[in-house]
DNA sequence: TATTGTAAGTTTGTCGACAATCTGATGATC
DNA sequence: GATCATCAGATTGTCGACAAACTTACAATA
């Protein structure tokens, strides 16, 4: 008799969750952003109760904070928070290479594909000049990443570092904006891979987010800085002017 | 005029959160506990709102589960747990003894008077063959590891990880064990820190940690195994005989 | 005897309401 | 004119209640 898995009917406050992480993701919650309970209970449809549940968790992920009795903000990243996270992915990414090159030889290979399909997602992207559309294929190339290199509670906790790391560039810039070399390197991931080269993979991996690092923070990386490179969009989805608060984190 | 420290009240959350990471802690919980919300509840003195939203967040920190309509049941570990969560440790801790030695000197030598302390407390222990407080003076000297190696996220993620370290103990065994090991490999530690040598202090980690999964995953590191240095406790706090139930992952 | 159908009981999921608290502004006093 | 006190408005934090859903036990049938 074939295995069944069980089945898995999201609760109310998964799907709230849910939705929240995607607004903070594309742009429609910038960092800052101050809502109150009860309107944003109603754009949701549906009560309090369940909401208050969802931010809970949501800020157990370190997406929002909650000012006593002033609903619930955005996360806005300060600088340290983009060495932090960083840092953290520098300690866990370039390793990922190396377990996904222990996996059997299929799987190997779907990864590698699913990789490359992103790779191109993210050349596409560039060629359009699409900073929102590239940023997308960005944390699923690394999505990808977690799912096949760690376990549920690697890719659970990765998931949120990206997601952290999407906040980093909003609350960085005004408007999002991604870097053109993000395409030629996440090219050598691939091939660094592809020539189950795992050592070259975790350096090149590493030297990206040190990149991204001073990408975010404007540290030039040499004296004859041009911001030509930088591909950015305005956030189209909702421009929701709203107040900005930069609070010593609620937790 | 000197800066003064924003005032932070916990909230009910908060408190209520707190209250049942130290029932994990401590036992009172063991992993399997199914408890009701009511019941919870009235045991809290809150009402059943408050403390559902600590219940998500317990969640998302991967301590609780929330079977769907059955309440909560704390986390039971799996060995596939167990690897992952030293795994993650191993890539975070050892390079905090590096961090540690870059700090201004009069820090460095209150880091290593605290950590001194923990290790005199894990020896006091070991002479009362008193596993429990053995076992909460390792989770303190690794919290002040993260306190002071690394930043307030560090700190939060961290001590998720070694309050998950506590539950894998408490699932692996029924009652709560550690091993006499334990205290020299600490000792080592503040050792290899006090000589400013952040590379054997990395090693020595990383390899405590290796030995933590095999001592949990009872493993022999060599042939001719011998239980007889391990240390345990039954659980006293609240004997609690409640039921047990492993579930898929309420996530 | 094993299995399925039924029903009662219990518990959760959700909602609505109340009260305490905070914010912001207005007015009074020095 | 500036500072402090007071007050109204709005919003959260908490609670109680209802209904739906699930579990478990029991009985009936094949």
């Amino acid at each position: 008799m074939g295995r069944l898995a069980p089945v898995r009917r999201a609760s109310t406050v998964d799907l709230i969750a849910e939705r929240l992480r995607e607004a903070v993701v594309d742009g429609s919650l910038p960092p800052g952003t101050v809502l109150g309970e009860a309107e944003l209970a109603y754009q949701l449809g549906v009560s309090r109760g369940p909401l208050r549940e969802a931010m809970q968790r949501l800020t157990a992920e370190g997406l929002l904070v909650i000012p006593r009795r002033r609903g619930l903000a955005v996360r806005t990243m300060t600088a340290e928070d983009v060495r932090d996270i960083h840092w953290l992915r520098a300690r866990i990414e370039p390793e990922l290479g190396r377990r996904i090159l222990t996996l059997p030889p299929a799987e190997r290979r779907a990864v590698l594909a699913e990789l490359g399909a992103e790779v191109k997602r993210m050349q596409r992207a560039l060629r359009k000049d699409d900073a929102r559309a590239l940023g997308d294929a960005y944390l699923d190339f690394h999505r990808v990443l977690a799912v096949w290199g760690g376990s549920l509670r690697l890719a659970r906790m990765l998931g949120t570092l990206l997601i952290e790391t999407r906040l980093c560039t909003f609350s960085m810039f005004e408007h999002f904006e991604v870097h053109r070399d993000l395409v030629p390197e996440h090219v050598a991931f691939v091939e660094a891979l592809a020539a189950e080269d795992g050592e070259r993979f975790g350096m090149l991996v590493q030297a990206h987010l040190e990149a991204e690092v001073r990408r975010l923070l404007a540290e030039p990386e040499d004296p004859k800085h041009d911001d030509s490179d930088r591909l950015h969009a305005e956030t189209p989805d909702e421009p929701q002017p709203l107040d900005r608060l930069d609070l010593p984190e609620g937790l």
